[in-house]
DNA sequence: AAATATACAAAACATTTGTTCACAAGTCAA
DNA sequence: TTGACTTGTGAACAAATGTTTTGTATATTT
């Protein structure tokens, strides 16, 4: 089977490609149409059905818009140098931070911002750091470690909240302290059932 | 004007969101309508209506799926593209910003904090933005333009130096206001030479 | 040459999808 | 209360969009 594209074909798939990443939706029949120079539905049907066969996309009959792209046809971000980081919606004690389910959406940054694989961002709620100038809507970095430095911005489960703290230990306890003077710094006996350090912010995003 | 979503649009922002984020293609009227529990397209017609009011969608007359996410309810997803961006060094008056001797690196960020493909990025110097979240060696990005609106935080050259500002006309004059208290606002008459605005700041990266 | 497959065009048709209209129940302010 | 406004239901309608049919030109195979 020949899996190689015609010039038509070829160019069908890239404009299909353009139109879901820049407008979220894929185009129809007739804008693919003139988009690449063919007048008639059929003949466009015809290019889509040799597209589906190779492989590239998939359609949904007697749908408007009823194409996807496959995987090998999803384009690849080529940069080498950045990582997709899923930013997590809610932190809930016992749920593993990976879980799929809990994502919010992925966002891409250099690898500079993100320096190991298993790095996640988080968005910041409440204005305890702002005097750190981490500000609410905020978009943070961590890298997941169970311990930090003193002086370290941690994220903190306390039973089912997640935080944003300046990490201090004094002696056998451990004092989040926020960065405003509006609020009170949280001591935690170390060892509290319910107590854990997620990781170290490692970086931070906003957009105005 | 009421920002604040009631249940159902949350929940039909929500789906759409997730629509164009798994399948590449938001859902038609009644998809919504069967996921919010609204059984008539005109009620549905009426959230989305709501939605497009309070700057989360834009719609397209007469089209199937015709719509599409504005940039604040855009979630930063995997399939967006990333943007290189120059990170300028020193701006100096009259030399192009583009000009690429000129460029100290470049980094790779998530299109969504690059809307178009002149974005630069600039390091923050000094501590006159404190007060908005805007630090010391932090990275900002700026989108080219001339002008600005009030309030906006704009990146300006006077003179020789570049600056980045609260943007505040008034009258004939232009007020560049710090966010420290510790600084006093620039007062510029709009038309001397040597100065100008080269963009607005539409985000920022920092790392710890 | 005849048969077959490919790659369309054009038009008619079917289905999906958005829009509009008529109506109703609830809310809120005057 | 009255009258607007909001938030719908339900149905009819209009426009967009996918499908099918018929036909044509070209290349390839037999």
């Amino acid at each position: 089977m020949g899996m190689q594209l015609t010039e038509k074909q070829q160019r069908a798939l890239q404009f299909i490609q353009s139109e879901i990443s820049d407008r979220g939706r894929p185009p129809t029949l007739r804008e693919i149409g003139s988009q690449i120079g063919v007048s008639s539905t059929n003949g466009v049907r015809y290019v889509l059905d040799a597209l589906v066969r190779k492989g590239y996309l998939e359609r949904s009959p007697m749908l408007s818009r009823g194409i996807e792209l496959t995987d090998r046809s999803v384009r690849p971000n080529s940069k080498s140098d950045v990582r997709e980081v899923p930013i997590l919606g809610r932190i809930a004690a016992g749920i593993p931070i990976t879980a799929t389910e809990n994502h919010e959406g992925r966002i891409t940054v250099d690898k500079s911002f993100a320096p190991t694989d298993d790095t996640f961002a988080l968005r910041v709620r409440g204005e305890s750091m702002i005097e750190a100038g981490i500000r609410e809507g905020d978009v943070i970095f961590a890298r997941p470690q169970r311990t930090a430095d003193s002086g370290d911005i941690v994220v903190a489960m306390i039973g089912e909240e997640a935080t944003v703290k300046f990490y201090k230990p004094i002696g056998g306890r451990i004092l989040l302290e926020p960065a405003n003077s509006r609020f009170k710094p949280i001591i935690v006996e170390s060892g509290t059932p319910g107590f854990q350090i997620l990781g170290k912010v490692v970086g931070l995003m906003r957009k105005f």
